[in-house]
DNA sequence: CAGTGAGCGAGCTTCCGCTTGACTT
C-alpha cells in the first residue's frame, strides 16, 4: 500500500521521510497554492453574499501538477498542512486540485515518531468551518486593501496602499512621532543622600515627600528638601526588610521575541534573523547526515512537546545536577494558533560548543541564543537576597535596595544583565539611625519617548495580535517600499508621505485602523471555526458600515485633494495658471495646475540644492549639497558644465588635526572620516558641538555618551573572530 | 572603502498570509 503525505514545508517533508523510512512518499505544497487574483478584487458581492474567486497562484501550476501526479500513484493521500486556519485552507485547496476519493486530512502537532503515528491512525475530514474562518479573514483583508488603496491613488498618488495590518503599523509609528514632536523636556531632580551607619557609608534615593510617593522631584521640592535635610541629621530606619527574591527564567522564544532579542543582543534586523533561523531549521551537515538544529522558526506558541521537556529534565540533571532542573509549561496567548512548538533546539546534545564550528559567525550566535534561552526556560529560578532599607525624617523617605545572588539558577546559562548591586549595606534594624553625610542633587530632564526599531515595532504588533509570525518582518518592508517610513540605523522614522496617509486614513476609518480591530476580528474568526457564527454573516456585519464609510470618503475626495495639493499662490511662468504642489515618486514637486496642457515643473524650495560656504576646487564656483545614492555630497553649482564632487563636509573640524571631516557611507551606514589622509580620525558618530573640557576639541556624539577622541580615544577596531 | 547628480503626472497600481527558490534589477 502506497501512502502519500503532503505537508507545507519541504524541510518538514524531509524530516518526516526520515522518520517513516523509504516506504512513504512525503512531498510539500510550499505554502498556499490558491489565492484571490492579484489584478482584480476577486470577491463578488451579490444578494448579500460574498463569493471569493480562488485561483491557482501564479507560478504554482508546476508544483500543483507534480502533487496531482504523485496523488494519482498513491493508494492513500494524507493532507498534512499545519493544524491551523491557513493550513486548513491549504488542505482544502489541495483536496480540490487532487480531486480523488482516497484523500483524508491528518494533523501533526509534533514531528516525532509518536506524533506522526498518532496522526496517521486517526485520518479525518477537512474542517470546513475552519476553512470558512480563513475565507472570512481573506475576503476581509482583500476588501480593506483593495477598496481603501485606490482612494489614496486618487487623493495623493498612484501605487500607494492601505491595509488592516500595515495601516495600523503606520499609525503606531506616526503617533509616536507626533508625541516626540510635541514633547517638551521638563527638568526634575534626583535627590540622593549619602548616609553613614555602623561605620559604613551608603547612598539612598529620596522617594517620598510628606509621606507620599513622588515620581519626580521638582525644583520647589528639591529646594525645600535642601532646607530641611541638613548634614549631620539623623534619620530613623523606618523600613527594613531582608528577604529572598526569585526571578523565573524567560519563556522560550517565539518568532516575535526571537526577533526582539536577536535585535538587542546580536544587533540583527528581523529579516536577517529569520533568514539565519531558516538556515538552522533546514539544518547543517554534520559528518554524513544533515540535521535540523532548531524547531520551526515561524511560530506564535510557547508550547514544548512533553517528551522534550522530560528529555530536558534528564539532560540538565545529568550535566549540571537535579537542583538546576525545573520542568515548566508556558501558557500561550489566547490568539495563538499554536500549530508549531516554541523555537527550541532539536537536540540538547548538539550544544553550541559542540557544533559551533559548523556554523557561520551569526548563525552560531543565533543558535547559541536559542539553545540557551530554551535550556534556561526549563531551569530553576535565580535566587537573590534582597535588602530594602528606608530612612525617614519628617515625611521625607529615602530608599535603597541591594540584591545579592544566592543561587544562579537559569542565569547560569542565560543572562544579559547583572542584577547584583555593587555595594553592601550595614546590618541595620528598625531601631537604628543613619547619619546624613551629604545631600547630592542632580538635575535631569525628562526624555521624549524613543522611536520604534524594527524589532520593537514587531513586538508591539505581536502584543496587539496584529500580523502573523510569517509576516512580521515584511510588514516593515511594505512601509519602507511605499516610502511611508525610512530605516535609519535600526530605527523607523515615518516620512511626510507616511504621516499624510495616516492623517487622512485614521480619522475616517477610525474603527478599522485601530489596534483593537484585529483582536475583535480574531474573536469572530474563532466563533466561525466553532460553528457559532456564519462567515457570510460576519462579512455582512463588517461590510455594512465599512461600505458606508467608503462611500462617504469617496465623496470627500475633492475636498481632501484640496488639502493635499496645495496652491502656492505663484503663477506658472509658462502659462500663468496657478502653480500647485504635487506628490511624485520622489516626494513633492511644483507643477502647473494646467496639466496636461502645460507641463511646467520645478523642484520645491526645500528640495533645491543648498549652497555651502565653500568654493569648487576646479572652477571656484559655489558648492551645493545634493543627495545621491549614497547620501548627501557636495557638488559644483555649475553642473553640468563642471562635474566636480566631493563628500559632504560637516561643520566641526577634525579634533585631531583641524582638517575638514567628511561624512561618508560604508556598508553599515554613515560614518565620519578626516579628509586629511595622514590623519587617523574616524568615527561611527558625527562630531557634536560640545567641546572637551580639557583640550577644547569637539567631542564625538556617541549616543551612549559623548567623548573626546583626543583625551579619551576609543578603540573602534573590531575584535578579530576565532 | 570608492562612487554620487533624474525627473516626477496618463496607465492598471493595491491587501494578508503560507511557503521556497529562480531570478538578473
Amino acid at each position: 500500500m502506497k501512502s502519500l503525505i503532503i505537508v507545507e514545508s519541504p524541510t518538514k517533508a524531509r524530516t518526516i521521510k526520515k522518520i517513516l523510512g523509504a516506504g512513504t512518499r512525503v512531498i510539500s505544497s510550499k505554502g498556499h497554492i490558491k489565492d484571490l487574483p492579484k489584478s482584480r478584487l476577486g470577491v463578488e458581492i451579490k444578494d448579500h453574499e460574498f463569493i471569493p474567486e480562488y485561483i491557482k497562484i501564479r507560478g504554482k501550476a508546476k508544483d500543483i501538477k507534480a502533487i496531482r501526479d504523485e496523488a494519482k500513484k498513491a493508494d492513500a493521500v494524507f493532507l498534512a498542512p499545519d493544524p491551523d486556519r491557513e493550513g486548513e485552507a491549504i488542505a482544502q485547496h489541495l483536496a480540490e486540485e487532487i480531486a480523488q476519493e482516497n484523500v483524508s486530512r491528518i494533523r501533526f502537532y509534533e514531528i516525532t515518531k509518536e506524533g506522526i503515528k498518532k496522526a496517521l491512525a486517526e485520518p479525518g475530514q477537512i474542517d470546513e468551518l475552519l476553512v470558512d474562518a480563513h475565507k472570512a479573514r481573506r475576503v476581509l483583508d482583500r476588501l480593506v486593501g483593495y477598496k481603501v488603496s485606490p482612494l489614496l491613488w486618487q487623493m495623493i498618488r498612484r501605487g500607494l496602499s492601505a491595509g488592516r495590518v500595515q495601516s495600523v503599523a503606520l499609525r503606531i509609528l506616526s503617533e509616536r512621532e507626533a508625541e516626540i514632536e510635541a514633547f517638551r523636556p521638563e527638568p526634575y531632580w534626583v535627590v540622593k543622600g549619602l548616609f553613614e551607619a555602623k561605620g559604613t557609608q551608603f547612598e539612598a534615593e529620596l522617594v517620598k515627600i510628606a509621606g507620599s510617593r513622588v515620581e519626580r522631584v521638582d525644583e520647589k521640592q528639591m529646594k525645600a528638601a535642601k532646607e530641611i535635610l541638613k548634614r549631620g541629621l539623623e534619620l530613623a530606619v523606618s523600613h527594613y526588610v531582608r528577604d529572598e527574591k526569585h526571578f523565573p527564567p524567560p519563556a522560550p522564544f517565539k518568532t516575535s521575541t526571537l526577533q526582539q532579542e536577536a535585535s538587542t543582543v546580536l544587533h540583527l534586523a528581523p529579516r536577517r534573523t529569520m533568514r539565519i533561523a531558516q538556515g538552522l531549521y533546514e539544518g547543517v551537515t554534520l559528518g554524513e547526515t544533515t540535521v535540523g538544529l532548531i524547531s520551526y522558526m515561524r511560530t506564535d506558541s510557547l508550547r514544548i512537546a512533553q517528551e522534550f521537556i522530560s528529555l530536558t529534565k534528564g539532560f540538565i540533571s545529568e550535566t549540571m545536577g537535579i537542583e538546576w532542573s525545573q520542568p515548566r509549561v508556558y501558557k500561550d496567548k489566547k490568539t495563538a494558533q499554536a500549530a508549531h512548538e516554541a523555537i527550541r533546539p532539536t537536540g540538547l546534545a548538539r550544544s553550541p560548543e559542540a557544533i559551533g564550528s559548523y556554523l557561520e559567525r551569526d548563525a552560531r550566535r543565533l543558535y547559541d541564543l536559542i539553545y540557551r534561552r530554551y535550556l534556561a526556560s526549563q531551569m530553576t529560578d535565580a535566587r537573590y537576597e534582597s535588602t530594602v532599607v528606608e530612612l525617614e525624617h519628617s515625611g521625607y523617605v529615602f530608599r535603597v535596595r541591594t540584591l545579592r545572588r544566592l543561587f544562579e539558577g537559569y542565569e547560569r546559562v542565560y543572562s544579559h544583565q547583572d542584577r547584583e548591586t555593587k555595594f553592601s549595606l550595614p546590618d541595620l534594624s528598625l531601631d537604628d539611625r543613619a547619619k546624613l553625610i551629604k545631600l547630592n542633587v542632580e538635575r535631569k530632564e525628562t526624555q521624549p519617548p524613543p522611536r520604534y526599531t524594527e524589532a520593537s515595532l514587531v513586538r508591539k504588533l505581536d502584543a496587539y495580535g496584529i500580523g502573523r509570525p510569517s509576516t512580521y518582518a515584511s510588514i516593515i518592508g511594505t512601509l519602507v517600499e511605499r516610502h511611508y517610513a525610512i530605516r535609519e540605523r535600526s530605527t523607523l522614522i515615518p516620512t511626510e508621505l507616511g504621516r499624510l496617509v495616516n492623517d487622512i486614513l485614521v480619522p475616517r476609518f477610525t474603527e478599522l485602523f485601530n489596534v483593537k480591530f484585529t483582536s475583535r476580528m480574531e474573536e469572530e474568526l474563532d466563533q466561525i471555526a466553532d460553528g457559532k457564527l456564519d462567515w457570510q454573516q460576519a462579512l455582512r456585519d463588517f461590510w455594512g458600515p465599512f461600505s458606508q464609510v467608503l462611500a462617504k470618503v469617496e465623496a470627500e475626495i475633492p475636498e481632501i485633494k484640496q488639502d493635499v495639493v496645495k496652491e502656492t499662490g505663484e503663477a506658472c511662468p509658462k502659462c500663468g495658471k496657478p502653480l500647485i504642489e504635487k506628490w511624485g515618486r520622489f516626494g513633492k514637486f511644483l507643477a502647473c495646475s494646467g496639466f496636461p496642457e502645460c507641463r511646467y515643473t520645478r523642484p520645491l524650495k526645500e528640495n533645491e540644492p543648498v549652497k555651502v560656504d565653500k568654493k569648487c576646487p576646479e572652477c571656484d564656483a559655489e558648492m551645493v549639497v545634493k543627495v545621491g545614492r549614497f547620501g548627501r555630497f557636495l557638488a559644483c553649482s555649475r553642473y553640468p558644465e563642471c562635474k566636480t564632487t566631493m563628500p559632504f563636509v560637516i561643520t566641526q573640524p577634525c579634533p585631531l588635526c583641524g582638517s575638514e571631516v567628511y561624512e561618508l557611507r560604508g556598508k553599515r551606514g554613515k560614518f565620519y572620516k578626516c579628509s586629511n589622509d595622514d590623519c587617523t580620525f574616524m568615527s561611527r558618530y558625527p562630531l557634536s558641538d560640545e567641546k572637551c573640557e580639557k583640550c577644547g576639541k569637539h567631542k564625538v556624539a556617541d549616543p551612549r555618551g559623548a567623548y573626546c577622541p583626543v583625551c579619551e580615544p576609543r578603540n573602534n577596531k573590531k575584535k578579530k573572530d576565532g
